[in-house]
DNA sequence: TCGCACATGTAACGCGTTACATGATTAC
DNA sequence: GTAATCATGTAACGCGTTACATGTGCGA
């Protein structure tokens, strides 16, 4: 297993929380890891497969001869290793690309009142990012509160909150600054 | 022009700024927008001749018959067309992947005093950006002060120093929290 | 004269998304 | 009965990085 594949890594961590289904691994993701990491079916299905050729995962199939039926795939050994080694090694920082940053960074080709638009538009996507992510963290200090899991997780939440509460302030000033320049 | 391919108008964006080779393209990303956005050579150069077969952009070669010369770009009216109606669209969000996290989020695999290294590393490198970013916006004020584009250069320097400060922020905060669990 | 910065480009490869294909089960 | 959800998988395509290839000019 290559050490860029970081789709392979989030599966085994995914499994490490319970045995799952692929469909379910997926569900968990877009619930829980959604704010900074998600994968495709295209990834996670052929990821899968070639983690339990490399014997890191096993799955136990419902019915024999079916291949449409729910596979519930567990760590093994060896993949319960190789996700330890994996979470000790420094994270890799990945490029980020903020497509609303660089059009605000070249907003002088266009009115103030356009990019005055655009902040907004980004401030009520960050707003409404917000809300859903305040939902999830209840949820989860209901549902896992004695789980091991459970300081790790609110820790991640809490990241995604502190880091969007930040770009509304920046935004609300921002507002202001193009506020101002629309009528100068 | 595929509406998708960012950076084919990342690069219109900067001949806007200012004519420049495909070298001082590159160079000006590193400098100024590298927090949110770059582009590699392999990208670069392809996406440059494409814009030319376009007519989005024209070139200058300084001698004839050799390819190696520097070759100085700019927008014609036509490209300046096409970044306006680019820059008017809502942005779109771009898939975010943060391996820090997704191994925070695992953390329970681990013990504390493992996880605790992991942040305090994070910690360390978003300090350092932090003071490298400033130096930048240290450099705009001195230099960019009286360009149309200043203001907008401000705000996306600004959104980076906000943005790190959370983290450092939150840093703290999990710091604490994983000191307290390694001795309990 | 040696190494570094300038300068442009190509090839190979892997990452990642999207669309497609299939079919069972459940809820209305 | 029909729509949604569960469930797994493949194919095609484009994005993006890395490594490679080439050559110039300049300063220590």
């Amino acid at each position: 297993m290559k050490k860029s594949n970081k789709t392979q890594y989030a599966i085994l961590g995914m499994l490490s929380i319970e045995p799952m289904s692929g469909y379910e691994i997926r569900q968990t993701m877009k619930q829980s890891t959604a704010n900074f990491w998600s994968e495709s079916d295209g990834q996670l299905y052929p990821a899968l497969a070639s983690l339990s050729k490399l014997k890191l995962i096993t799955s136990k199939e419902m019915k024999k001869n079916n291949p449409r039926e729910k596979k519930e795939y567990q760590l093994t050994a060896a993949g319960k290793t190789a996700l330890k080694t994996w979470l000790q090694q420094e994270a890799e920082t990945h490029n980020v690309r903020n497509e609303f940053l660089l059009k605000l960074f070249f907003g002088a080709n266009l009115p103030a009142a356009t990019n005055l638009e655009q902040v907004q538009a980004y401030y009520y996507r960050a707003k409404s990012r917000l809300e859903k992510i305040k939902i999830t963290k209840q949820q989860v200090q209901r549902e896992d509160k004695d789980s091991p899991h459970f300081p790790y997780w609110m820790m991640s939440i809490d990241y995604g909150i502190q880091l969007i509460q930040a770009q509304l302030t920046w935004c609300e000033n921002v507002i202001n600054q193009l506020k101002k320049m629309k009528t100068p």
